[in-house]
DNA sequence: TAAGTCATGTAAAAAGTTACATGATTCT
DNA sequence: AGAATCATGTAACTTTTTACATGACTTA
């Protein structure tokens, strides 16, 4: 089973949804944090129902085209289940702004300064979206959050990873900045001290 | 030119280096951000020299097998100065963890908390190693991180990421950990309120 | 002598992206 | 009339991983 199977049994386990509706759940939300298209999400369900993890019916609609609403079975829900707690191989992380970074000696100061801003801004934007989201399930969600075994909590604790990840890609976006811009945190503001020449 | 193509010019632009080199820098240092095995690196050389990227020459050695190094050319580094400062287009995030977390609810409590204390243990041995490079560079490369375009200050960037990443996982491995373990902060020690039942 | 490192490749398979293909209905 | 949404698929291509393949030299 692929790591993609695990994640449309996931949504499988907390609502029935047609492929369709997967492909917009790995837009937004689960989108986060595993995405896919639905020129793989489509061939994936026709290999876990061969597999037995999930059944089709179709749902006959007057005012849209039909569609095919999958349920997932026992089968799937044990899988899935025994998959949950089962140590993650690691893998290799790419990303490619470090990769820049780790060439920008080369670059103009100027243009990495500008740079490191624009994705500094990026995080801080997704960072909104999730404080957003974090604040409405806090208020709405509160008697959920407090079950650490409800899909609620699931999900904010998902959220609470993406909060800490954008938050902290951004603070080093600007550390990158404004050491480059030569207004390092606790250091005199103005540039260029030349040493040695 | 493939991302991975650039990575090789990054590593090219600071020394010349063989296939073999760069498929080891690809595990340590420059894999913690960006990694390929061998049987991706040579085909990849191989177009670079093809596009003009890149040069070889063949080491005669007596005491290993000969070996071709490669030599980044004018053309190599100006793509790849080109590339540095220009926005990378967001890449999907795929977290294996995270996505597990997604489902969390479904699995028993004591095997959500071991799994989690695993992987903070993890990220906090990942984070030490960190650490320690970071206290060899700043006390060894003092001066070379005064300059913010040269190589070390781009290394030392990169690490400063890793540091940053590795710390906010493990942190919100122990938050999700002591969460499902009821002990979290600030809150009593007791588990299993039940209630409405 | 067996395992490990140095050294370079190719082949096959899996995973993921982009493009091709169709068609109904709804909104502007 | 044209764009957008709902709905489902396939084909081609790119990227990445795993496996196949070879061989010299070094260390235990």
């Amino acid at each position: 089973m692929t790591t993609l199977g695990y994640a449309i049994l996931g949504l499988l386990s907390r609502e029935d949804l047609s492929g369709y509706d997967l492909t917009q759940r790995m837009k937004g939300r689960v989108g986060y944090f595993w995405s896919a298209r639905h020129s793989q999400i489509y061939p994936e369900l026709a290999r876990l129902e061969d597999g037995g993890y999930v059944t089709h019916s179709v749902v006959e609609q007057t005012e849209r085209p039909d569609k095919k609403v999958y349920e997932i079975t026992d089968e799937g829900l044990g899988a899935l289940k025994s998959w949950v707690t089962r140590s993650p191989e690691p893998r290799p992380i790419r990303d490619e702004l470090t990769l820049k970074t780790y060439s920008m000696w080369l670059a103009e100061p100027e243009e990495a300064v500008k740079l490191f801003r624009e994705e500094e801004l990026r995080h801080e934007e997704q960072l909104a979206h999730y404080e957003e989201i974090r604040a409405w399930m806090e208020s709405e969600r509160r008697e959920e959050l407090g079950r650490t075994d409800s899909p609620e909590f699931a999900t904010y604790a998902t959220l609470r990873r993406g909060i800490g990840y954008e938050r902290e890609y951004a603070e080093w976006c600007r550390w990158v900045a404004d050491s480059v811009d030569g207004r390092k945190a606790g250091e005199k503001k103005d540039r260029g001290e030349k040493r040695g020449g």
